[in-house]
DNA sequence: TACAAATTTATGTAGGTACATTTAATGTTG
DNA sequence: CAACATTAAATGTACCTACATAAATTTGTA
């Protein structure tokens, strides 16, 4: 549907004020479905994407603050997300013996076996991109490097 | 900054991937960068917005329909959100007599003067969108647009 | 007209972001 | 080595989204 329909505003005053809502209207539209296709598997967003991280340091341990490193989200509560997951018994939380005050923190069979069956599914493809050519992706990504280029 | 620095990934495996993350990571740079300019006059970012929804409508009345039907994120909770407005002396809510079960929404003066002074501050325009020409601003909206052609 | 259906807003609950503060452990240095 | 600073994680608070449900009013209809 038209961005214009979408919220009621018969004309953009401009390409500039269009490409400001389209923006962030388009990633909202995705992180929807996104979430949408967790849901079946009883995750969100952020917990699925610190279980992948996870999976990556596999069988090596994450502490929170490499989580909060790679994650993109950086101001986001790594911490109460574990609580979440570790609730579900994805992930394990141990007392680093190295550090104290760290914690490691390990994805389990279980977490593994979620990934493995989420991915199966095909959730993480059905986000709009394939809509574009390779040409295009390439284009897009330029265009979105080239915004955060300020300062 | 490069997308693989910010999240310490050293490659994407393909330009899906890349613009996938690079769509969600720009959009929330936007909006972090949005709700620090806010910060200083009081304002959230969606409250900003129902803000402005109710200056257009302004002296006439919104109803909470209304709002949601004009807003960007349809599932976010208006009511909530003119509550705070409401105890800032930002808007005012009365039983809309022709229909009791609806609100009438209206902006304050106070409400009024803080958009002005918003807008004069030059908020809006710092968005990153600006180093992008006319052009490109067009190529983006395109590939957005073709985003949100599945289905 | 009485009563069911639809409409409109408000509220409850779970989870998330943003940012400040706290607690514990570890480093550093006079 | 004792005092202080730094680091790592957890916690508190305000606000937000997402979704389900409740309460009040209006509309439609047998």
């Amino acid at each position: 549907m038209r961005i214009e329909d979408e919220i009621k505003q018969p004309v953009f005053h401009n390409e500039h004020q269009k490409a400001h809502i389209n923006l962030a209207f388009t990633a909202g539209w995705m992180q929807l479905r996104q979430a949408a296709a967790f849901k079946p598997f009883g995750l969100t967003l952020p917990q699925f994407n610190i279980l992948r991280i996870l999976r990556g340091q596999h069988p090596l341990p994450a502490t929170v603050a490499l989580l909060i490193d790679r994650m993109l989200d950086k101001t986001s509560n790594a911490s109460r997300i574990v609580d979440r997951l570790e609730e579900k018994k994805l992930v394990t939380r141990t007392v680093c013996p190295a550090n104290r005050r760290a914690v490691d923190i390990r994805i389990t069979k279980t977490g593994l076996d979620l990934l493995t069956q989420i991915e199966q599914a095909g959730v993480i493809y059905s986000d709009g991109i394939s809509q574009l050519s390779e040409e295009e992706m390439r284009q897009l990504n330029a265009l979105l490097d080239k915004i955060r280029t300020v300062e």
